[in-house]
DNA sequence: TTGTAGGCGTTATCAG
DNA sequence: CTGATAACGCCTACAA
């Protein structure tokens, strides 16, 4: 029995009936297993996909996870994922180390697009898939989202709600997403007297230390509706809003943005801006097929489009 | 500039100083990055870790992952996790082809423990730890986790609240939480009058559909308290009572096991009992290097206790 | 201290 | 249709 036989048989390629029976035989008798690492050294791709997020923590990035899993979904492709989890902007070294070997593509969603992180990601030895909104001139695949229209969306349903003064809670003006919001926000508040708070980070335990800045307000001053930067900041709000007794929405609506999941679980269920995460992810490893199938075609872009979920934390039914 | 030169510098091997220096500017200047696959292939191991799990989708893998992070940082080894995420019980195909170059060591909590799962598990090439109860035969290294313990710490506070009638709300027998958590309940209630629901999933989707068998009950039947066998069941009975005007927890008790994040988020908070699942991942993360410096050591066994954490949803404070 | 050469397990080419 | 053989890129004796 020869190597060369057992490749071809184990390959699928053409071999005489008896010789292919007597090889998978062997390889039950045997336990063989081919090695991962030699093949992907001879072929140079081991169809291995990575998805590299800040914080797998976030809701958010499972959802753009499960995308991703949907997308490569019959290619035959494996998905890992890498989360830095502890530092933030670990994404650039963890992108440096990356050679050709542990993964044959790339998505990665920064929360920090710094310059470093971006020449990494052009001079990446293997094709790279971003989930964010580039700068044009970035020559790479990208997955984006129109954050000023999911700004919109939400303020404008407060304002439809009845809302007066709307109040916004930011998460880090550092990141992406951060500044984006931000940005969206107060271009659309700048005529009304609308409050905006920025936090450290975006999770539920800056949403409710935000909320403490918001009820130490005087009367007067206190917003009638609070728009979040994410859910989780949104949920940290709803949570502070009903431990200090306060009706939501009777007395306090309030909007996150992402749709996470659990949005609709809360009690009162949360109302969001859908920013399709799971369909970025599909979308991206979609992008991600074509560039490792052909190179060198110019940069691609996929932009979705925003979805206002109405829940009951704007509007008891 | 020879190539064994540059193998030795890159890897902190002595070398003559402006050799080094050569070497280094050479490498920066090319964007040379040694082949992942071909170092993997030459030296039998490339220090790459998988976590396997059902559905990370689920908070608790989510943090388990968290802790293998943990439990693996510094020692240099890269973490990759595989989620089937549709189907569940891929698992055993995953791990069948989980051949050596695609991951040294593996950690792996399944839901689900077919006899067909478990030998791949012994035979498998790379080193293995498990998540979960084994059977003490099953020579495999493990991290536990007291299921009676749990399910009757969860229990006998609600008696303690002044519950008259508890019910469990399962998850699917055959798995294998399911049916531990279960059996345990029947042990506890089998001189009271509790009432058992088993439901499909572990997902707050079925606790609400356990909630409206629940309600569809009459007056007399109807249970003061439940006990849900996960988070997410318990969140869904949560919000099923709410949307239906039951008071949390003046007229029913609600409480859940795993303790995830969004437990302490919810208004009212998810009385729960910590399963500590980032401790457990961290020690899963320490008995596999363990295992991948002495392969033939014996099985070991990590067990970890079980904590109750009170909250709003069984006690108004 | 540096260079040369062999082989890790696989696939692809080329004779038989 | 099958068997021998040459790389793939790296590390590591061993020789210089």
């Amino acid at each position: 029995m020869s190597i060369a036989s057992v490749s071809r048989v184990l390959n699928g390629k053409a071999a005489r009936p008896d010789t292919t029976d007597r090889v998978r035989a062997a390889a039950a008798e045997l336990g063989y297993l081919p090695d991962a690492a030699a093949r992907s050294l001879k072929l140079g791709s081991g169809r291995q996909v990575t998805l590299a997020v800040d914080d797998i923590g976030n809701p958010v990035y499972s959802e753009l996870m499960q995308g991703v899993v949907d997308g490569l979904s019959g290619s035959g492709a494996r998905l890992s994922i890498a989360s830095t989890g502890q530092e933030p902007s670990e994404l650039s070294a963890l992108v440096r180390n990356l050679s050709r070997g542990l993964a044959d593509g790339l998505v990665i969603s920064p929360l920090r697009r710094s310059s470093e992180l971006l020449r990494s990601l052009v001079d990446s030895p293997i094709p790279v898939v971003v989930v964010g909104n580039l700068a044009d001139a970035v020559p790479l695949d990208s997955v984006r989202i129109d954050s000023a229209g999911a700004v919109r969306l939400a303020y404008r349903h407060l304002q439809s709600m009845g809302a007066a003064r709307i109040a916004f809670v930011g998460g880090p003006p550092d990141t992406a997403p951060g500044s984006a919001r931000l940005t969206a926000f107060r271009q659309l508040a700048q005529h009304d007297d609308g409050r905006v708070l920025v936090t450290g980070s975006f999770t539920v335990r800056s949403g409710e230390r935000a909320w403490n800045k918001l009820a130490a307000l005087s009367k007067a001053e206190r917003p009638d509706a609070v728009l979040a930067a994410n859910d989780l900041l949104a949920l940290g709000i709803l949570r502070g809003a009903l431990s200090a007794g306060v009706a939501v929405p009777e007395q306090l609506a309030v909007a996150g943005i992402d749709d996470i999941t659990f949005a609709r679980v809360f009690s009162p269920a949360l109302t969001s801006v859908s920013l399709r995460s799971r369909e970025r992810g599909r979308l991206a490893a979609e992008l991600l097929q074509h560039r490792m199938s052909e190179p060198s075609a110019p940069p691609q872009m996929r932009t979705v489009t925003p979805r206002l979920v109405v829940r009951e934390s704007t509007c008891r039914s």
